[in-house]
DNA sequence: TTGTAAGCGTTATCAA
DNA sequence: TTGATAACGCTTACAA
């Protein structure tokens, strides 16, 4: 028996020459102690003696220990890790999101794993599954649609989660939504107040739902006021600049200014909305003297753009606080019971709507 | 020993009420098989009959199995995880960054760790640690100060690394880095041959390398056109559009337009820039009319401001990517060849620096 | 106060 | 072709 162990032991020190990461095995070995009480010395348990304690830490200080948490993990189902899964870690509105995420993790020593799904439901299983593999002690999710199998898997798998962006239909959950239904009929509305009759939605892609909710809110708005809605102002498209750009100059195509049967846009995004202004400069039309814009998050950069952009606020740090702190809650208080929060967006009157009337 | 096993099994069969994750063990129970045989069979074996491994994998996915990376971490070291420490996650020059990161980490089946560090060195110091405790395979770091022990903390630990936005001076490692004193002398440059002469610097904070990069190349332009270096503006900041405001106004203070002894500024990042920006709105100066104003970094936003922000780009893109696959590289080639990458900003003339000869 | 041993979910080696 | 077993680094009864 105690010849087994020394050989363990010499199969430790003949690994020398490769240098090791030191685990409170070799702590032990160094303070002359069993490993299980470096564990416990570590953990500074009364129980071990005061000496033995500080000697201890004073060797791990030394050498440099930090503790293998993929172990630690593996024992007691603790990893200090949670999950975030976006769309698109570009968007300023997502990174004003797990910015706050993140300093709070800092302080309650988490650590963030994050990923991007890019708007794509195959990758988004993906990454959930990552996650559950990497033994995250919760998730926060904006999740592409929120009837998806990707929910359920969620739910199912009895993984703690905040959903964010986005109103699953399921009691059992935890929800920090905007309302974006409230931010196109906000938006919508002030267009038409201000004497637009035909507005072009750029909506997101048709799978979002996000975009589903903010459809229902621009018709709700048509509605209201006794405006037609027109097929053919119903767009939907990738959320960036680009896309944004891309959909006005089809648009347009051949057709000058004066023939386009629109005189305001909506857009889902700032940037598709900045997108506008992109082809705006390409297509040589002004806004909001030819073409009224208003767009949705309230994004860092549109305060400062030309004309300053006309927007609805989305309030994202309380959305990222909101989330991470309910799901922190959760996961240390073992309360059992949902949390669903609603927020309302506001209106942001700036300079990119024309008033017609 | 039979019994004991029998024991065993029974223990986890009680468990049944709640739902636990389910492990090869279980998929074993079910299919009647050994653990060790389930394990190979998942990893598609060719030792293992072909009619047990299909037997299997069709248990293994009526079960939701994925498998837990932390034991298999704990056991061959590899986590198939990456580290990246940065220190704002909201500023868009880092969000690109680690956008492109994001997706090659996507394609390549690894995951992402992300922390940020705040430009805090004691906070970059734990989130190093976090890191290695959580087994990270690699690390990309836009370290706060390139001489700091942090570094050196870094190189000791023996973890594959890659350094962006900074220089250190050792040998043995791997950086991306964009000349940050080249981009200082573009800018300044330009600032001159339009006929400035008083030009006040906006830069990061003292202790962070770039900042003293970018210092030195604001003064080898000046030197260059024999333009005396004044201590007073020289000034060191925060590096956030709040901080750049505050900067200019208290500058100003109950100076007037006129009073003041500059007529252009020098940022080290955009954020400052639309700082500067800010400030005109307030304290109602124009740009560039009364004060010229040049960034650097080329964030999106910049393209779209009023005026149009002239700039110096930082390939974004290229830093991601080159770090990115400099890291997979090495983690998957052992070949522990260093790379070392300079990038060149370039500057991006727009609209915000007036001609004054 | 300290040490022994079992176990977390895998992989890998060896035996059957 | 399959199974038993040890090990990864840690925690935690329990024994000494």
């Amino acid at each position: 028996m105690s010849t087994k162990k020394n050989e363990k032991k010499q199969t430790i020190n003949s690994d020398y020459i490769a240098p090791r990461k030191v685990t409170i095995k070799h702590i032990a070995k160094l303070a002359g102690v069993s490993f299980s009480t470096v564990a416990k010395a570590l953990r500074n348990d009364p129980v071990v003696n005061v000496k033995t304690r500080e000697k201890i830490h004073k060797i791990a200080s030394e050498v440099n220990y930090y503790p293998n948490l993929l172990a630690k993990g593996l024992k007691n189902k603790k990893t200090k890790t949670i999950g975030i899964i976006l769309n698109d870690l570009k968007n300023p509105f997502y990174s004003e999101i797990y910015k706050v995420i993140g300093d709070i993790l800092n302080e309650k020593d988490y650590t963030m794993l994050l990923c991007d799904s890019n708007y794509d439901q195959k990758l988004e299983r993906k990454n959930i599954i990552t996650m559950l593999s990497n033994g995250v002690e919760g998730l926060i999710i904006s999740p592409i649609n929120e009837s998806s199998d990707n929910i359920k898997f969620i739910i199912e798998s009895g993984l703690k989660a905040v959903f964010i962006d986005s109103l699953p239909e399921f009691h059992n959950i935890n929800y920090v939504y905007v309302n974006h239904e409230r931010a196109a009929f906000l938006a919508v509305e002030h267009l038409i107040l201000n004497g637009h009759k035909h507005i072009l939605l750029l909506n997101g892609p048709e799978e979002l739902s996000s975009s589903q909710h903010f459809l229902r809110g621009y018709l709700q708005a048509l509605s209201k006021y006794k405006i037609k809605q027109e097929e053919n102002l119903i767009t939907f498209n990738d959320i960036s600049i680009e896309s944004g750009a891309e959909a006005l100059k089809e648009i347009f195509g051949n057709k000058g200014i004066r023939e386009v049967d629109f005189t305001a846009i909506v857009s889902l995004s700032d940037l598709l909305a900045i997108g506008v202004y992109e082809a705006a400069k390409e297509m040589h039309f002004k806004i909001p003297d030819n073409i009224s814009v208003i767009g949705y998050d309230n994004i860092f950069a549109t305060n400062y753009m030309h004309p300053p952009l006309t927007t609805v606020h989305q309030p994202k740090n309380r959305t990222g606080l909101y989330s991470i702190n309910i799901l922190l809650d959760q996961i240390n208080s073992d309360s059992q019971e949902c949390k669903k929060m609603i927020i309302d967006p506001i209106l942001i009157e700036r300079e990119s709507v024309r008033r017609m009337n």
